[in-house]
DNA sequence: CTTAGGG
DNA sequence: CCCTAAG
């Protein structure tokens, strides 16, 4: 069934385990078991590393939430909040219903508000993690239009204004300081290493600097309150830093109160570690997706929220996410169990598949976890509809996670144009996971795209293999009928890519593209990672710079398409933009080095560069531009047709 | 689609 | 080689 979060005790625990097997490091003792996972709001710098807000950032977030209280729905009604207390226990939690808005972080560095409020915090756990790790943060998004942050927290709200007060609740989160739960110099921006009150255990502050002020959490609210509301800011501002460890220069008495008493109280309590979503980002929503995130279950088993889940969310389960919530905090011991054995799951970026798989395979940098580029839309991916997806466990930083499985291999060709991708993903590509049938499928769209490059035609059926054929028949050289050339072309496509540079010494005037794949296989080559380096790259053979050469010359220059057409019939792998390219090169190339003599001069590992003939052959059709005349174009092309090329 | 040019 | 803008 839909659960919702999780009780202290249980993020504590896996609060602490992630530490243990990420960071290392050393908790304190008994309590830390406890500890309940905090958040901290932040914001990210243009860097994208997290920033502890400052004060007047929270009281900006703040602001900016109140004054969005035209969208932010009540809070769960007064009732429920009875069921939240547990006698010695923190007795607060975070609770994250509903999660939908989005936040944008300006150039300014400054949180701010879209939509319905919508704001980002990081976790204690993060926190820590940064310790230890500059490279690592996982930060939670949380915020709701429809149920923002909800303190449960018994004592406090009865003594309070509230319940459905949205404005407390939010303000009470957003105040909410971050728990350190490591000793030592903790915090990013400014030390953090006081550690408030945690939970059942009672911890108490560090060095109060009042003692009135510095009361056990058993200690009575009202007396506090009451001694909260006598200080000045002065002494506010000092009990703050007794309660937090830094320094504040909030003047804000009220503010102070507010977050003094909240230090006071347990942390908020969420359950971050389903949250966990990608990246060290989770933006949760955008302007146009309307994106959502539950704490159900059900939705994490999928490793993914989808829009649906929340909204349908609480009239689904039959009960209110905090009746649910109850349930779990008052010790329903299978949902523990069952809870955690569906946590991380996520749906990762491409990228960051990508960098597992490599930091998997070459078995190093374990501590160096990817650090995914700010500008990647996680929320996008775990989004993304709902799908089944073949996933496969990854060791990072010493936790496991479960990535979709994709071949370390790289896939061939990508997309040589969107619609064989647009076809390709309509069809079951993203469903299927099996790597094997994506493999396949994707041979297939490309094989069919080849086809498409030579012919320019869109279906590989009728009008182009006759063409080929044709052109077969023409050619008689060509003992490889289209379909075979193609199949050919893609069935190994590791060993044809090559480096650009890396000119093919071998005689490539037969007939092209087949005796260039028969002469590719050489023993010699290495099949080192720079041989089947990067994409298609596939290396351009003499015969081939000649033939472009040689259909400049004809040509001119910029005639691409028509020197494709008329002298590249036999090398279907070539496109005019290929033959552009190339030609661009070959430029680069003959003015790079003018002064050369005879042979271009060899460049590293004995690839052959271009003779130097062909060189300033090169340069003189560069220098004439291009420029044919009409008629000897047409001639040309005449010709070129009596010879079979066309 | 073809070219040109940037990436 | 890829992508995109522009014609």
């Amino acid at each position: 069934m839909g659960t919702m979060v999780g009780s202290v005790e249980d993020y504590g625990e896996m609060f602490q385990d992630a530490v243990d097997q990420t960071s290392g490091a050393s908790l304190s003792s008994s309590n830390q078991i406890e500890n309940p996972v905090v958040y901290k709001l932040v914001r990210v710098a243009q860097d994208g590393r997290l920033v502890p807000a400052t004060d007047e950032e929270m009281l900006e977030v703040k602001d900016l939430v109140e004054n969005n209280e035209n969208d932010i729905s009540v809070v769960p009604d007064p009732g429920q909040y009875e069921y939240i207390t547990d006698e010695g226990s923190p007795s607060q939690f975070l609770q994250l219903d509903s999660l939908e808005g989005s936040v944008t972080i300006t150039p300014k560095h400054i949180i701010r508000l879209l939509n319905p409020g919508f704001f980002q915090l990081e976790t204690a756990e993060a926190y820590t993690e940064n310790l230890n790790s500059r490279l690592e943060s996982k930060e939670e998004l949380v915020y709701g239009s429809q149920m923002p942050f909800t303190l449960l927290d018994t004592n406090y709200h009865s003594s309070n204004e509230l319940p459905g007060d949205e404005e407390f609740v939010l303000s009470e989160v957003l105040l909410q300081e971050p728990v350190c739960f490591s000793s030592d110099g903790c915090g990013i921006d400014q030390p953090m290493d006081v550690s408030p009150y945690s939970n059942a255990a009672g911890g108490s502050p560090k060095a109060p600097a009042l003692s009135t002020t510095a009361s056990t959490p058993g200690a009575s609210r009202d007396t506090e309150e009451i001694c909260l509301g006598n200080l000045s800011i002065k002494a506010l501002q000092d009990t703050f830093r007794a309660t937090f460890g830094r320094e504040t220069t909030c003047k804000d008495k009220l503010w102070l109160e507010r977050k003094i008493k909240m230090g006071r109280i347990n942390p908020c309590v969420i359950p971050t570690t389903s949250l966990t979503v990608d990246d060290t980002k989770l933006i949760l929503g955008g302007q146009d997706s309307d994106m959502v995130v539950a704490f159900s279950k059900d939705t994490f088993d999928e490793g993914r929220a989808s829009p649906d889940c929340i909204k349908r969310h609480p009239n689904d389960f039959g009960y209110s996410p905090v009746e649910a919530f109850v349930d779990h905090y008052s010790g329903n011991e299978d949902f523990e169990g069952e809870y955690r054995s569906a946590k991380r799951v996520r749906k990762a970026t491409r990228r960051y598949i990508e960098e597992i798989s490599k930091v998997d395979d070459e078995k190093q940098q374990s501590k160096e976890s990817p650090i995914p580029s700010k500008d990647e839309r996680s929320i996008n991916t775990v989004s993304s509809g709902r799908r089944v997806v073949v996933t496969r466990m990854v060791s990072l930083g010493g936790s496991i996670i479960q990535v979709p499985y994709v071949s370390h291999v790289r896939r061939s060709r990508p997309r040589e144009n969107i619609m064989a991708l647009g076809e390709f993903n309509s069809g079951l590509w993203e469903v299927k996971g099996n790597p094997e049938e994506s493999d396949l499928n994707l041979s297939q769209s490309q094989l069919n795209n080849d086809v498409k490059r030579v012919s320019g035609v869109k279906s590989v059926s009728g009008p182009v293999q006759k063409k080929l054929v044709a052109h077969c028949v023409l050619d008689p050289q060509m003992q490889i009928t289209t379909n075979d050339q193609s199949y050919k072309d893609h069935s190994k496509p590791k060993l044809r890519e090559v480096d650009e540079d890396i000119m093919e010494p071998e005689y490539m005037d037969s007939s092209g593209d087949s005796s260039d794949d028969s002469t590719y296989n050489r023993v010699d080559r290495p099949i080192t990672q720079s041989a089947m380096r990067r994409k298609h790259h596939r290396a351009w053979s003499l015969s081939e710079v000649k033939n472009l050469v040689e259909g400049v010359s004809k040509y001119g220059v910029g005639k691409w398409s028509v020197i494709k057409k008329l002298s590249y019939s036999s090398f279907p792998h070539r496109t005019p933009v290929d033959l552009k390219d190339k030609w661009r090169n070959l430029l680069k190339a003959c003015f790079a080095r003018a002064p050369s003599n005879k042979m271009g001069s060899m460049r590293k590992y004995g690839s052959m560069a271009i003779p130097s003939q062909v060189l300033s052959q090169v340069k003189e059709l560069s220098q004439k531009k291009s420029h044919v005349s009409p008629a000897r174009k047409a001639r040309m092309v005449k010709a070129s047709s009596r010879h079979g090329f066309l």
